[in-house]
DNA sequence: TATTGTTATACTCTATAACTATA
DNA sequence: TATAGTTATAGAGTATAACAATA
């Protein structure tokens, strides 16, 4: 099979996209014997860290919206990972539960294998330029999109 | 709303998934009045800059999956924008048509609006950095996910 | 009036397995 | 046997609109 030149390889955003693509690929990977999806497992990680957070921090948080995180949180809960209290009429704070803090241990340890396999690839003046930069194409492509 | 800590935040894997997500909403936004899905925008470049293309090949260059490619080139033909002549019992050569050239300049026209925004917000030595680095995680990730 | 959580729904992309017809 | 295209289907993520209850 021939290979085609592929002029959007000069393109930023399509060279991002396809790194996530096989990045998330990798990642789903490492997490194929542990039952989460990786929505899952970001939202169990972040409610771990803000003990007490509403659904709707830690969709903001993440950039999931309120709609999306109704089952997400419902899944949690569902398998004992994530308890909620009510804090008002309207508002619900979450906390991971015992199995969830050990769950999030063991995500973090699989997250941060997956991290340095990556991490050792580059330089590490080259990892600080990336680090710094992707937030700053974030914040712009806010902007624009409004 | 409280602002959460997130510690995903650290994560090169999670920091390209969240700057792809919100430059990929750009580029949809980019194209709302375009009446082309972003997977359909990409084939009918790659058919563009590849006359006689088959339909796997096009698939193996923007990493979508030969069953996957069935109906986005469906619909490309559909609309026009592209035909297709047998090669033989199997293989399918695509072209654009005039109608489908005509789209695909207007196509980079938009495409090179969006990237020539982002690129004006980082400096020349980090966009440098960040288009080698790149392709060297994406080999790094399909190494891994084989 | 604005916010929190919810329901329902649709869209886009992706993944797999199995089939055909051809080489 | 391997390849090109196809069909069917499932899964994951995302988007919007509308609603109830509450602040």
């Amino acid at each position: 099979m021939a290979v085609l030149t592929n002029a959007l390889d000069t393109l930023l955003g399509y060279q991002l996209r396809r790194a996530t693509s096989v990045l998330m690929a990798d990642f789903v990977r490492t997490l194929s014997d542990f039952d989460m999806r990786p929505a899952e497992v970001t939202t169990l990680l972040v409610i771990d860290q803000n003990p007490d957070c509403s659904q709707s921090e830690v969709g903001e948080a993440i950039a999931i919206k309120r709609a999306n995180m109704v089952p997400i949180i419902a899944r949690l809960i569902e398998r004992g990972l994530v308890a909620r209290t009510r804090v008002d009429g309207r508002s619900l704070a979450l906390r991971v539960t015992e199995k969830g803090a050990e769950k999030a241990t063991e995500a973090w340890q699989r997250i941060n294998a997956h991290e340095t396999a990556f991490r050792s690839r580059i330089a590490p003046d080259e990892l600080a330029t990336v680090l710094r930069v992707l937030p700053l194409l974030r914040a712009a492509a806010e902007e624009m999109v409004g």
